[in-house]
DNA sequence: TACTAGATGCAAATGAGTAGCATTATTGAT
DNA sequence: ATCAATAATGCTACTCATTTGCATCTAGTA
């Protein structure tokens, strides 16, 4: 047989595989649907919106429905597993619990979406508490701009 | 005549050719309609949504549609007297732009929203520059937390 | 005062997200 | 392996903030 469509069989496979085991410790009933959707989130690359993982979904289990996507979204959202991102007003986007704090770019002119790593949180904490004796549990920072590329067409 | 009605409808009154003058000089048409939504907001303390507006102006014209009320909230936000807010995911909120840079932090428990003066812009803008060569224009800061009073019920 | 582009009001549309409910699948116990 | 309990799914219908089309009106200008 194939080596190649072997390993990419075994690739899926275990990468599925893993999100079981994943989703198995979180007290959520590990079901096909939702261990697709958390891989599919494992592996996009980019932030999704729920309609962007009901599609890429679909192409798996087409009998999947948009209102187990919503419901997936949040129950990962809830397990702490997955993250959601308020990058434009529409929508929300989805992305893995990152492990080190991280905010977003958005670029104005062509809407890329640039991952910022840096610790404001801490600072910003600190800072919030001294002044108003508000706790700060959650905080997120949204950016506009120009990307590099598009500031070059600019100029 | 009554001294009392008298400054109120001329308080009233200044307040709304303030406004009209503010209006004037942004090439918008100044309608009645623009003048009272921008004069309420102006006037109001809190954080106001569009279908608060509206209540509040159909005290003073009734005819006035929830059209014209979002249409005037984006036009008032373009010629940047007015600051749109993404305080909540369900809907947007308004306030006067701001002369100086202010955040918000939201209470988890009682939804108060405190307004937090503190300049991150410039020092985010400047780390964003360097690591990432990404030309900020605009930034938001959500916080999310518990305020002093909520803060001392969970104990 | 008359002209005209821009603004308004109303009604209908859009679109993300949610809820109700009958059916199905997972889990933990026998 | 079988079963019962109950959580999850798939539909469909709904909600609700915001937008849009279009006929009518009005602020700004000559
Ligand atoms: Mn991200
Ligand atoms: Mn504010
Ligand atoms: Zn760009
Ligand atoms: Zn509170």
């Amino acid at each position: 047989m194939s080596s190649i469509i072997d390993k990419k069989m075994n690739a899926k496979t275990r990468s599925f595989e893993k999100t079981r085991q994943t989703l198995n410790v979180t007290g959520l009933r590990v079901t096909n649907q939702r261990a697709l959707i958390m891989d599919i989130i494992r592996q996009g690359d980019e932030h999704l919106d729920a309609d962007e993982v009901y599609r890429r979904a679909r192409a798996k289990q087409p009998r999947l429905s948009l209102s187990t996507v919503y419901r997936t979204l949040q129950a990962l959202k809830k397990v702490g597993l997955v993250e959601e991102v308020h990058i434009d007003e529409t929508r929300h986007y989805y992305e893995i619990k990152p492990p080190t704090e991280h905010h977003h770019l958005v670029c104005l002119e062509c809407g890329r979406v640039v991952e910022f790593q840096y610790p404001l949180a801490r600072l910003i904490k600190r800072k919030v508490i001294e002044a108003k004796d508000f706790e700060i549990t959650g905080s997120e920072i949204r950016m506009t701009g120009y990307c590099p590329s598009c500031r070059q067409k600019r100029k």
